[in-house]
DNA sequence: GTCACCTTTGAAAGATATTTTCGCGGCGGT
DNA sequence: ACCGCCGCGAAAATATCTTTCAAAGGTGAC
């Protein structure tokens, strides 16, 4: 009966598996030559021996399984198994150690992993610096104004279409009756029906575009609570917004248009958008959440 | 943000220890009972696991040693040691430094603030998983299928749609002829034009969807080179996609729909295809990427 | 409701890996 | 030169992991 462990699960009892190199140079003097070639070798290089069987370690260092069992044992280690558990933990810190070497941009002859690095992280931290930056009381306020709105129309063309398209799924599904309009002249047309308590939302990255701006005024001026989801808190589009709700930039590059990065933002702000008008009418909402799910069963395959 | 494996000097091929709760939860669903109640158990603590033997975490877990070892299987191991040394990774790493993060739900009476913070947290560790496990050979094969291909097919619907419109709008900014169909009936129609060198992308989350899977069947019968972008990497969309491509997806709540945090992972994923038929097409996409903003300037105001 | 079929599961046999045992051979002291 | 001790590895013994196989449980067809 061998591999006594003590039963508590993440206890920091046993030796921190960190400076193993250390304890390596220490103990060194107290080995014999054959079990200092093992030492050496485990701690140059902890992520290969951690892959290694005992027969694997023992022939690399041209000794006996025996002989790496007594280097664990002296190492501190109740045998080679847990040895190589403690070196393939030592390995992962290591690699996560020396990860952020991300800030560099996009380049054309990045290997594809890399590319799938650097976007993830950019889209995170686009992730963070809206959530820091979205000023929650206009947010509150917009969601105030969803909540008991008749009827919600939505503006957005090009990219920051899909994002007023993404919106509007989602409010539909949890009852209220929304559009979503890329077309500015129907947009407009649309505007023109808009009144008190109904709401009008523009998104826009660079808070200059006409087609949006200009439905947005429309239903400013005809009553509507309206909103903006810009990147620019100082753009044309703000004039007529009684809330605005600013999306943040990442910087952008050659290979990465700056739609990329906004219509993360812009989706992020929109997913609190509805997050925050389910909250408030849950009563409605998680039914028809609930059927809307329901509903969609069938289309799916065994 | 969590760990991005770098180039992985020693390790051969065997998978980044990262992203294991979200590997968990991909394969969940294609998991038999028993399993499932493996990999929760392994996934829930795995420091603890790591210091059990087969015999000890299938009796854990109340079931076999088989058992056990079909699950880290299935989880991309080639048997329990290696799951087991991964573990010891992933605990180690775990230990060394982690911010506690807020792992609550969304609940209905969180304040707007709290929405905000946990949403975008959540975006993030969705956008870790994904890039953790994304598959970048499947990756960089699908992106030389696109940067050589004739014409594209992009399918989705519902959510998905709106991805699979992302994607279209990008790819043809950089000059290659792609269409994105929400129509099931349509896009079966214009499937059957499709022959070799042309390339039909399907989107679900659930890999199940018939209105998707139907198109991309006839697109694979008639000889395109097809991809599938899902989140279910033993649906029954796959068995008709040459490269598959998949998401992550994170816990669901009744406030934060599957189709949120699916909609974030597909992004990605989409998004490093185009970067990557950007970079491999680099001659030809440059020009057109600054002709394509060019031409929008006037549309935005002063 | 019943039957046939497929899936899931655990017990036990089989294969590997790890640990222990045991004795050989080198080395320093006498 | 002889004796005894220490380091070392081959191989046996044990633990651990993997595979096989048959029974239990569930599912759909009739």
């Amino acid at each position: 009966m061998k591999e006594i462990f003590g039963s508590a699960s993440g206890s920091p009892g046993s030796t921190p598996p960190a400076a193993l190199a250390a304890k390596v140079r220490t103990l060194a003097p107290s080995m014999t030559r054959s079990m200092q070639r093992v030492a050496e070798t485990v701690a140059a290089d902890p992520a290969g021996c951690a892959a290694l069987t005992v027969t694997g370690l023992a022939e690399l260092t041209g000794t006996s399984e025996a002989t790496v069992v007594r280097t664990a044992r002296v190492l501190g280690y109740p045998g080679y198994r847990d040895l190589r558990l403690a070196l393939a933990g030592l390995a992962a810190q290591q690699q996560s150690g020396r990860a952020p070497a991300l800030t560099t941009d996009i380049a054309v002859d990045d290997p594809i992993a890399d590319v799938v690095a650097k976007l993830a992280y950019d889209e995170q931290q686009t992730l963070a610096d809206t959530a820091a930056g979205l000023d929650t009381v206009q947010l509150g306020a917009a969601v105030t104004a969803l909540a008991g709105a008749r009827r919600v129309d939505v503006y957005g063309v090009g990219a920051s279409g899909l994002v007023a398209q993404d919106l509007t799924q989602k409010l539909l599904r949890i009852g209220l009756i929304a559009h979503a309009h890329s077309d500015p002249h129907l947009a407009v047309t649309n505007a023109v029906q808009l009144k008190a308590g109904d709401v009008a939302i523009a998104i826009t990255h660079s808070g200059s575009t006409g087609d949006v701006i200009e439905p947005l005024r429309v239903a400013f001026e005809h009553g509507a609570t309206t909103v903006a989801i810009t990147g620019r808190p100082d753009g044309a589009v703000t004039q007529y917004a009684d809330h605005i709700l600013t999306t943040s930039t990442a910087r952008e590059s050659e290979l990465r248009p700056a739609a990329m990065s906004s219509r993360t933002s812009q989706l992020l702000v929109v997913d609190c958008l509805f997050i925050g008008v389910a909250q408030r009418t849950y009563e409605q909402a998680a039914p028809a959440l609930s059927a809307s799910y329901e509903a969609l069963a069938h289309r799916h395959r065994r």
